[in-house]
DNA sequence: TATGAATGAGCATTCATTCAT
DNA sequence: AATGAATGAATGCTCATTCAT
């Protein structure tokens, strides 16, 4: 099996409609911690049997590979986002509120995932070959959701230049969340994501000078 | 030798002032390409070795352990850094002109530096007890000099809860220039700043409505 | 698995009951033989590896680190010679009588186990913490199965202080051995045995004076 | 220079006579600490430069190799030694007397030069070839010396098979006290030697029968 | 489905020793 | 007489992976 289907044996892949089993579930929610927690190289496949409380070969009935078990995360989880983002950027509304849609939702997502969305947005690098492009495309098809609302705000061209280094620069802010957010002190996040709607679109100062 | 000191039994560790040898500059600045490239864990001893022509065991006569290696190489690079920070906030001016340079400062030194300043934005993490201990000292003088400046921007006291968030947003968008920045497609880095300064202070819209 | 459960996850450490694998048998006495010949810590795990056909990593699914393997070995071996003497010590008969049978079966078990017992006279230092605490457990009731029987021939308590350092001289005897015992030379042990009862007892003088 | 001789290239090498510098006797008793307290092979050339002050290559200059260093402790104490006890067999009184005074002078010898001692009771074997086999002459040396006495006790030739067991015995006492030697609990050493020669001569039973 | 057993490559580190100075 | 710098070999150990069952 191992799902994702690099391999070309099935037609499982898909992700958002494959019924992903209980016990493959557990695997990729607790890898996913582990490797949030520790990163990928330094999470060792006996990490994850203890973990869950598999045996160590048993664990390759799931996946083929490390890098497979990662994919399968990266895949699940990153497909799962970009379908809920790629809904809230075709809503009707001002450009304004989607990208704060955007901004919202990533936060919640992170919220609520927060393991697997870190490791998407850090261990891209830990993919290859045909396993990072097809999460590279992914990613694109995300930046390209983001991108788009920006440039609307702007009443720019998406592909205007200006727009890509802002794109980034919210991307920024917005995964470097992983460094530092604390639930104790950094909830609700609702207020987060006003703050950083704010700031993106009035700056510091606040829409009183320009 | 093994420089850094932290055993404490030399005088030598300030960073700033100690002229490091050329073998163990060498020797740094190699080991920070390779692992501001594969990362910190996944760097060999071995990898270092062969880049620098040293042989295996010889390199541990600059440093004691792979940890104290990084821990090398933040040191010298943050402190250096934070020094040339440090003096920029203390200049007179405006509290925009202020944080202007600091970006302008943060991004002129990454294009400088990119590899140091990766392994230190990355890899504080990979170091532990006192030399974590250490190192989180000069960053969150880093970004106390950051934070100051936006409070002094928005007005407020630097403990107002909303300086936090801003600052760690500003950060995010520094920050995250090392998984997209392009010699070829974003350069000048002159430009980039302006743009990021202009996000930071007037937002996407510019100061044109609030 | 790593036998010896100093980690306290199953029950099979007792030793004397559980019945060790063939595999590990063999491990922990050709362990035992190298480790008798040239010492624990010049024995290397590759030395190991070569003298049982293992692989170099395989071998860690026995034990789980060198020294786990050097308890094994002494655990093992301590506690069946322990449980010998155990028995031996609360058998009727005179108090001669059992001196005699302690220093009888010492020597018996020297000359069926002398690597393992080899290891266990001469390499309790090269454990640590908990390890080295086990088995000094064991030594100490060694001792004290010895102590009680001179006590007894001499008619003292067992903490009569001059207790001690007779007992402490009779096992100096009986251990030094491996530095000088060579079968062709020194068999057949019975007749070892009663030369160093005889001395034990009646000194060089045999008896003859006082 | 690197005393001991062994390559001939000198004639300072006896022992005896030679004055050994302060900085070798130093190096020596320091060396010599560090072997009796964690082995030979387990004390690095890099302890000793440590203890001692010297830098690791500046060390060579007093002996060729690790393995001379310790030729170098043992020939220098063995033949001090050697020289005690030779003296002290070939004296007028009776045998008994001269037992006596070989066991005391043994034990004397242990309470001042304990670290150098252990050393040559326990690490003969870590010298090879040309020097295990000039360490090897001292103590058959030694050796004999103690075998006369003992069969002069006993009546018998020093060939007699019995008495090369019983002097192997003693020897087996007087060695084994680095096992458990505690001098706040064991002191003085004049009663230790009491009690043991008591035991050699007259046994458990204290000549009361035979 | 799942496991126990095993492998081979790789890794950080230590160490005795050398040598130019 | 002594040092700083460097080497090459060895060591204990981990790890992803495999495979018969």
């Amino acid at each position: 099996m191992t799902t994702g289907d690099l391999t070309g044996t099935g037609a499982s892949s898909g992700g958002r409609t494959s019924r992903t089993a209980p016990k493959l579930e557990k695997l990729l929610s607790s890898s996913a911690g582990l490797m949030a927690q520790r990163g990928f190289s330094q999470t060792s496949i006996r990490d994850v049997a203890n973990e869950t409380g598999f045996s160590l070969g048993g664990m390759y009935y799931y996946f083929k590979s490390k890098e497979d078990l990662l994919y399968l995360i990266q895949e699940k989880t990153f497909s799962s986002l970009l379908e809920i983002q790629e809904a809230a950027a075709s809503h009707d509304g001002t450009a304004e509120e989607r990208l704060r849609k955007l901004i919202g939702n990533h936060l919640a997502y992170f919220l609520s995932h927060a393991n697997e969305l870190k490791v998407c947005t850090f261990e891209l690098e830990s993919l290859q070959d045909e396993r990072y492009d097809r999460i590279a495309v992914l990613r694109r098809r995300y930046f390209s959701c983001m991108a788009h609302a920006v440039a609307e705000v702007l009443g720019e061209s998406p592909n205007h230049p200006g727009v890509r280094h802002k794109t980034l620069f919210i991307f920024g802010m917005l995964n470097w969340i992983f460094m530092w957010f604390d639930p104790e002190r950094d909830e609700p996040v609702d207020r987060l994501g006003d703050e950083m709607v704010d700031l993106v679109l009035n700056g510091l100062n606040g829409g009183k000078d320009g």
